[in-house]
RNA sequence: GGAGAGGUGGCAGAGUGGUUGAAUGUGGCGGUCUCGAAAACCGUUGUACGUGCAAACGUACCGAGGGUUCGAAUCCCUCUCUCUCCGCCA
């Protein structure tokens, strides 16, 4: 949500900001239109009430005198005004929610420093890691590597659910399992960050905080559990790590507050049909590794830096290529301020495809979700809220099995992971 | 799932229709005293919105949302959460 009283003063410079780096037409019209109503009506039902109070009291007060007429004239006197009050009530409050529907579904202002365009074909690349290895065989994707070592199997999952769902089987299973591991480690000993266990399961609150709701209800998972109410699977662990603190007011030696979750995650993918139908890419359910901050204002460009580079550092571990990209205005998130992309680098695609994303949502999240922090006994301030995959376990699986790929269809454990696998060197066919 | 009891300020805890944004205690902050500290005493101490250059004034908020009333923390309805007992269960 962007800040209302940026808005009241300068409508045009950010409804011509939203057009050029986001392509989003701006109703300013209508806003311009309920901010005057708004005001008007405010002002004059608050004169109402006001007035109202006052007559209350004093009715109080003659009732406590025995002055019973001067109480029934008072109550008269309220009573030519009541109908009026209560119709501004009405109208002020249906004013309100319409501005606040307004607001938000109005995606964040991009940052100076994200490049302008309208496709990821405008992303800019910003880092190139590691050069892809040279094979004497052509190296094949992930889903023949699985099928060769009779380790993954789409066909069953179809059975057993539905299209884009997978089982993996023994070591591979058990090399996915190892993945998350390993990250959850190296997050929490060389990184600082706090290991987290969330529900998996949240509310329409939370989602409305991090901004899935109320724009893109289609891409999730919903659970009816009454009449007026559902409960959403997670489309990632950003949304009940970042919720943590909603309606919350930390203090500033609070922050950075820094959470790493393992969670399963879950998308509708609509929207998507016909892409990425082969394989794991693009699943109805996946595990990720999240990294979630609570950042100072002053500081949060440094920690999407930072950020970045906890994601990143998993890959150079893995010693797997990989490049960077800064996210283009258009191809941006609804909530996020700015934006870097980590793309692996995968043999049987022969492309790099997004592996983590990272994002500074600035105080659009806090906003929404009404998180602050307070220096000493100041004034409150809202936070800044990051996240960043690091990583997506399942892309990170696909990436391990088809980088570390040997000729006779067997796959090399990777050194970091060797010892979350009791050791094993090779994953062969079983 | 059944029965009952409750959600009040950072915390504890009063308050069942009328100057109650809310007693009291405690914690926090400022001050007096002290070489300093403790103790004691005095003062202060929520959030958001609106009008305004400001000072200030006004409005809303006692789990959430509705309702009754001139007036609601207090009465009514719905939802939600917590606790106790029973049942079930990993």
């Amino acid at each position: 949500m962007l800040d209302l009283q940026t808005l009241r003063n300068d409508i045009q410079d950010v409804a011509a900001k939203l057009k050029e780096r986001r392509n989003f037409v701006m109703d300013v019209d209508t806003f311009v239109s309920l901010e005057s109503a708004r005001k008007s009506i405010q002002s004059d039902t608050e004169q109402l009430q006001a007035k109202r109070n006052s007559i209350s009291k004093d009715i109080g007060l003659a009732k406590k005198n025995g002055d019973d007429q001067k109480a029934s004239d008072l109550m008269k006197a309220v009573g030519e005004f009541a109908d009026q009050l209560k119709i501004n009530e009405e109208k002020l409050s249906g004013i309100q929610s319409e501005i606040r529907d307004l607001l938000s579904g109005i995606p964040n202002l991009p940052h100076d420093s994200a490049p302008i365009g309208k496709t990821e074909e405008d992303n800019v690349e910003v880092k190139k890691v590691g050069a892809p290895r040279s094979y004497d065989f052509e190296p094949i994707d992930h889903v023949d590597i699985g099928e060769h070592l009779g380790a993954l199997d789409f066909e069953r999952a179809t059975k057993i659910t539905g299209s884009r769902f997978a089982v993996m089987l023994g070591g591979v299973a058990r090399l996915h399992r190892a993945i998350a591991q390993y990250m959850l480690d190296i997050h929490t000993q060389r990184h600082g960050y706090t290991e987290i266990y969330t529900p998996y399961l949240v509310n329409a609150d939370s989602l409305f905080g991090t901004g899935q709701l109320p724009k893109f209800e289609e891409d999730l998972f919903s659970i009816p559990i009454s009449d007026e109410q559902s409960f959403y699977l997670i489309p990632t662990a950003e949304v009940p790590v970042t919720n943590l603190y909603r309606g919350e007011i930390l203090t500033a030696e609070q922050l950075p507050t820094k959470f790493v979750c393992h969670t399963p995650c879950f998308r509708s993918e609509a929207g998507s049909y016909g892409r990425d139908t082969r394989g794991m890419i693009r699943q109805h359910q996946f595990d990720k590794v999240e990294l979630v901050q609570f950042s100072h204002p002053d500081n949060s460009y440094e920690q999407l830096e930072t950020l970045t580079g906890h994601a990143e550092s998993i890959l150079i571990d893995l010693d797997i290529p990989f490049r960077t990209v800064t996210l283009c205005t258009g191809d941006m998130g609804f909530s996020s301020a700015k934006t870097y992309d980590i793309e692996v680098w995968l043999p049987g695609q022969n492309a790099y495809r997004e592996i983590s994303s990272c994002s500074n949502f600035e105080a659009f999240q806090a906003r929404r979700m009404q998180t602050r922090f307070r220096v000493g006994k100041g004034k409150t301030e809202f936070v800044h809220t990051l996240n960043g995959s690091g990583l997506a376990v399942g892309r990170t699986l696909i990436a391990v099995l088809e980088n570390y790929q040997l000729k006779d269809g067997s796959v090399e454990v990777p050194q970091v992971l060797q010892s979350y696998m009791g050791g094993m060197e090779l994953i062969e066919p079983s």
